[in-house]
DNA sequence: CGTCGATTTCTAGCAGCGCTAGGGACAAGA
DNA sequence: TCTTGTCCCTAGCGCTGCTAGAAATCGACG
């Protein structure tokens, strides 16, 4: 019985050390540096032991995808709060996002460019997912205007800024211009003469 | 003299075989597939070949997203030019760039998303690239406001589309929305009262 | 206390990847 | 005919994700 129990807290115990060394490695060296093997050495066991807990690589993965995106539902949540007008959080909302995007790039890769097969769009989708995109539309919904469709509306915003995030990540947009052209999306978005 | 041309010709023509394999697997079975080995089968030569007329693989994908970016920005050209006002030229091309990227996905991604180090946003980028922007740009340049900067307002324009294109394909986005989404980012781009 | 049975973990290996060294075939010139 | 130089292929390296089967470990029971 309690055997059992203490078995099954070293299990849970290693299986979050697995995917905070996966979560790590990424972040220190990137995706690339991300191999069953290097992995393995780091948590000091043995690769099969990594296909115990978890289906495959691409498991481990999204298992840090989703401990990412609560990080990044917190930070836009707090942004949004922390902002006075409607405007002014759905302009902080974006940069909230940009921003974690450029200071945890492994995280954002694995969230929203690997695939990595996360249910996304799907009331299957985990929770952190659900929580991320209502924080954007939470902030999306208050310059709607009448009858737009909410959803499809702040599924355009979000796109918006995971395209500049995505083409300056991979080099396709000169990264000194960010700010500029985060401002003109932003400023386009909000119909003009809104509060 | 003349050996030497027959000889440099059909070096020509077996490097065109090499890209246009690449191109067509691609197309057809996805990037995945296309491996070293197979792209040797399918040109009846052995891997060392490729190596000879390509730095390695990443070369290779360069040219067929250099041959891709050609047809897009055909494409482009021919939905701008084929509008009747500055708006619908804007939303004209929008289309077209999605619906490029959604009929040819494999060289959508080679182009824009897969990392393949083509030199982009600087004066080397090759000269495909430099006329996809161009067409996004002369899109974009008469619905600009006064005195607004025209690069950055382009850059954010493409963002956008790639932005809607990338999360729908990787599913990240419902595929059925995507018109939706499309018009309310086009919509949204263009100032209130613009003609 | 010693042995059995089950669970856990490791060693070793598979098939595939991008890429390359080195040798053999073949054609052009003496 | 023999040499020279070019071209191309065979074979193999080190790596990847993943797994089968042996080994070791640990709990339970006689």
């Amino acid at each position: 019985m309690t055997i059992q129990k203490r078995r099954e807290r070293e299990r849970a115990e290693r299986e979050r050390l697995i995917v905070t060394a996966a979560r790590e490695l990424a972040e220190a060296e990137g995706w690339d540096a991300v191999t069953t093997r290097r992995l393995a050495d780091e948590i000091e066991y043995s690769q099969p032991v990594l296909y115990s807990h978890f289906k495959g690589k691409g498991a481990i993965m999204a298992a840090v995808a989703v401990q990412g995106c609560e990080e990044l539902a917190g930070e836009l949540r707090a942004a949004r709060t922390a902002a006075g007008s409607a405007r002014e959080a759905l302009a902080a909302v974006g940069r909230a996002y940009t921003a974690f995007a450029r200071r945890r790039p492994a995280l954002y890769d694995v969230i929203f460019t690997l695939d990595v097969d996360l249910p996304f769009a799907t009331p299957e989708a985990p929770a952190a997912l659900q929580d991320a995109f209502g924080e954007l539309l939470q902030a999306v919904q208050p310059i709607a205007a009448e009858g737009e469709d909410m959803g499809a509306l702040t599924e355009t915003y979000w796109a918006g800024l995971h395209g500049l995030v995505t083409l300056m990540r991979s080099g396709r947009l000169p990264e000194e211009a960010h700010e500029r052209r985060l401002g003109l999306f932003i400023g386009h978005f909000v119909p003009q003469g809104t509060d």
